[in-house]
DNA sequence: AAAGTATTTAGGTAATTAGCTAATTTACAT
DNA sequence: ATGTAAATTAGCTAATTACCTAAATACTTT
């Protein structure tokens, strides 16, 4: 279960064009052009990138979009490897997969309760 | 479809604490103890409540609530509807059915391309 | 019509955020 | 060892955000 301060922050991260941006490439392998660029021998999720790779997509600064990802990383929707001389890049999926259970409930007992009301009315009726 | 702007707006929305707040207590009805001050012959879902109870919840004054609540609005999280001289705050349950849709919709493809990727190396070997 | 209630608008300030460049760190390759 | 590449840290500025109080607006009640 998320609580409300891990919920505020993945609202936060995804609450900016950039970070958005980021996440959703991420996500959906936008950046998996990347993969040629890979060190030999470096075992990575294939839909993993690299941060100058990200950045080579923005017209941001390479720490602009360092900071960008640090944020979202915090919010633990990436996550961030380093290995050799590279940070890896990676969805989060569990975090998302919460976050979706979290939004499927609210949706579900928002429905139940207005089921609940209105069959209460009916039978008044 | 929600629109990348829209989503944008709605992340903003939720990504501050009070906002937050504001928006779990109209969807889940934690502002129904204010269903006796409603005036006699206005017709409103039994959830709704109005700005000055939401504002009763905060130590933060009227306008800076009433400010939250335009907000929230213009994510179209909730809406607000003038009846007499009050304004009822309810909770848009279809925008959140959206974007709880587009959350699944993005677990639901990841798995997918996940199985299909672990399937593809399986039949290298 | 005067007073009261609910809310928004206006105008201000302090804190936060998003961006930059320059400098530093870490690892790799020559 | 030295140079190059990848990324972060530091330190700065401009823009935005979150709050406030006072004033204005809109509606209701007396």
């Amino acid at each position: 279960m998320l609580t409300m301060q891990e919920k505020l922050k993945i609202f936060k991260a995804l609450g900016n064009e950039t970070r958005f941006l980021i996440f959703k490439n991420v996500f959906t392998g936008g950046y998996t052009c990347s993969l040629d660029k890979k060190q030999a021998g470096v075992e990575v999720n294939p839909i993993a990138t690299c941060v100058t790779t990200i950045a080579e997509h923005f017209n941001f600064s390479l720490p602009t979009i360092s900071a960008h990802l640090k944020e979202l990383k915090e919010a633990q929707i990436i996550t961030l490897e380093k290995k050799g001389n590279k940070v890896y890049v990676e969805p989060n999926i569990e975090t998302i997969r919460q976050l979706s259970e979290c939004f499927a409930t609210l949706v579900a007992n928002f429905d139940e309760n207005r089921e609940l009301f209105f069959s209460k009315t009916v039978a008044v009726h």
